[in-house]
DNA sequence: AGTTCATAAT
């Protein structure tokens, strides 16, 4: 440097403090903004002016970037910065748990831990929050050590949440919140209500039962959690009594109701309580149109649907979701597209999530263009967004195209998990891939890093059983390294009789009616097996022997929706006032068929 | 820079 340069330059305040103070105003409300292009337009700007590293700046502009969920973009803004403050790494933290990064977060907190700073009072409730849904209870009891050896455990918010923690991670879990519970000396209603919610998340509804009848004060959650307790337990009648008992009802107690009536599937009473309610909210209208739906009645859905909007109540994303997912269990095609002209009318475009549940509709109720188009409109896709559109192909032996599908998810950089695999697999079995199944199988653990699930082993056995290589897909079913479940069996005997394998289905469903001895399909699925190939005595044993299990064989029974109402009917079913001319159609098809030499299979 | 528990849910 020159002498000259030296003097020529006056000496003055950093130049970012002043340009700093131009960015005040905009950095005000940055991490609550949503408009990404305005947030880029001011990261750009600060770019510029070399303030990116200000501990002012950088964390609201994680947050804003978290917010707007451009999470690339807030760890691009995290990784610039040489040595963060805790400040700055709880605001990272957040900003992975708001996005569901929970890996990372944690990641986050041993980084900060291993360059020598502590953690403090806000960095622990979002690393909890990070835990739920994950079931990481060494996760949480290090986190409860941490709180007690740092003493956070002032406020009763900290043992409340960790007791919540506890309790979203299964038996265990709520055997440390237990512990937890009964070591603290002092307790709250909400104490005590987070214990016996997680109680009866584990199907502990008397010992629930037990800590509701100690409590010393009960509000209006309390009496809530308890009714909640028997109506998922299925017990309608005490459930009815408790609500009676009640001090007070509120909107939750009606819906829970409401919703335990929908889910035994007394659709009258539950229509009866939802009239009688005093307030009725998004959930309660939600419950009842998601109740009809399932059952399939496609017109009280709808006009259920119809209701709510004239009452003003505009659907939001839990509304929407929950009711398509209802049309898609049952095939409610009808409703499905009420809901999704309702969304268009209401909103200029769709959340993720409400997208996601748009194509799994779509995909189930048998319409893959629609599924297609609406994955295709969709700016933003997530791994779920690929997985529902996958299965959807494969459901629909799209095989091809799901194999397309899934290489295009992996070239814009999607790590595929565990559903994926099963989807992947299922297209091949659909399209009778049977090789190109078995490599995938062989190869996922080593190309993607996941350990086959009981479901991926269910994929194999269909997939060699269908391809008639029935011998080893039995050999496979012995050699795994997991107990194979119902389903497992099921599918294997499924495949013998597709194959008229008889001897291998006798021995199958040996083991099938060790694992659920009084189900009845089973039975039936070997009668059918027998009665292919015309052994009509064993027919009658297999018959015989559920008679004497007292086994009744429900008629399957398949539906088709026209006009918004969904027909049921079974075999030989003549109940329909159009029933000859039904008929006289499917024979004039059967001759059809066999004029194309395909000849129709008739199973009891 | 932020709080916990109850009804619908991809």
């Amino acid at each position: 440097m020159s002498k000259q340069m030296q003097i020529s330059v006056p000496i003055r305040a950093p130049s970012w403090v002043s340009t700093r103070r131009i960015f005040q105003q905009k950095l005000q409300d940055l991490h609550k903004c949503t408009n990404l292009n305005h947030i880029k337009q001011v990261h750009a700007q600060i770019l510029k002016q070399n303030l990116h590293q200000d501990p002012y700046v950088a964390p609201k502009l994680i947050s804003a970037f978290s917010l707007s969920q451009q999470m690339a973009l807030a760890i691009y803004v995290f990784k610039q910065i040489p040595d963060p403050n805790v400040h700055l790494y709880n605001t990272f933290i957040r900003a992975c748990v708001q996005n569901s990064l929970s890996l990372l977060a944690f990641e986050t907190f041993f980084e900060m831990q291993r360059n020598g700073l502590f953690a403090d009072n806000f960095t622990y409730p979002f690393l909890l929050k990070a835990c739920n849904g994950q079931s990481w209870l060494p996760l949480v009891k290090m986190i409860h050590n941490h709180l007690e050896k740092y003493g956070f455990f002032q406020d009763l918010f900290v043992p409340n949440s960790l007791i919540d923690s506890y309790c979203k991670c299964g038996l265990l879990g709520v055997k440390s919140a237990m512990r937890l519970f009964m070591a603290m000396d002092e307790r709250d209603v909400v104490s005590w209500n987070s214990m016996i919610r997680g109680l009866l998340k584990v199907g502990e509804l008397s010992e629930a039962r037990k800590l509701f009848d100690e409590m010393p004060m009960k509000d209006a959650v309390s009496w809530n959690t308890i009714l909640d307790g028997y109506v998922k337990a299925g017990e309608m009648n005490k459930a009815f009594g408790l609500f009676e008992s009640m001090p007070e009802r509120n909107v939750v107690s009606w819906s829970t109701m409401v919703s335990g009536y929908c889910k035994a599937g007394d659709m009258e009473m539950a229509r009866m309580l939802f009239d009688r309610m005093p307030v009725k909210n998004l959930v309660s209208w939600t419950i009842i149109v998601s109740g009809y739906a399932v059952k399939g009645l496609a017109k009280d859905a709808i006009r259920s649907f119809e209701q709510m909007e004239e009452a003003g109540l505009k659907p939001d994303d839990g509304t929407v979701i929950s009711i398509l997912a209802s049309c898609a269990e049952s095939g409610l095609l009808g409703l499905g597209k009420r809901v999704h002209t309702s969304i268009e009318r209401i909103r200029y475009k769709c959340s993720v999530n409400v997208s996601n549940a748009l194509i799994d509709m779509y995909a189930k109720c048998g319409q893959v263009d629609r599924a297609l188009s609406v994955f295709n409109g969709m700016l933003k896709k997530d791994l779920v967004s690929w997985n529902c559109m996958l299965q959807g192909l494969a459901m629909h032996g799209h095989g091809e195209k799901a194999l397309q599908h899934f290489s295009r998810m992996r070239q814009e950089g999607f790590r595929p998990d565990k559903v994926t695999l099963v989807a992947v697999l299922c297209a091949c079995v659909h399209a009778g891939f049977v090789d190109k199944g078995i490599q995938y199988f062989n190869n996922m653990e080593r190309d993607y890093g996941i350990v086959p699930h009981i479901e991926h082993y269910g994929c194999m056995v269909d997939l060699l059983g269908r391809g008639g290589r029935l011998t080893e897909a039995f050999r496979f079913v012995q050699s795994m390294p997991l107990e194979p479940n119902v389903v497992i069996w099921g599918t294997l005997l499924g495949a013998c009789r597709l194959h008229n394998a008889v001897g291998l289905a006798e021995e199958v469903l040996d083991y099938l009616v060790k694992l659920e001895p009084s189900d009845p399909g089973n039975y039936s699925l070997l009668s059918n097996i027998f009665a292919s190939v015309g052994d009509w005595s064993n027919v009658a044993n297999v018959r015989l022997q559920m008679k004497n299990f007292g086994i009744q064989k429900p008629s399957g029974a398949s539906s088709i929706e026209v006009d918004d109402e969904v027909h049921e009917f079974t075999v030989f079913d003549k109940s329909h006032p159009k029933s000859d001319k039904i008929y006289r159609m499917i024979n004039r098809l059967g001759l059809d068929l066999k004029r194309v030499h395909v000849v129709p299979k008739v199973y009891l």
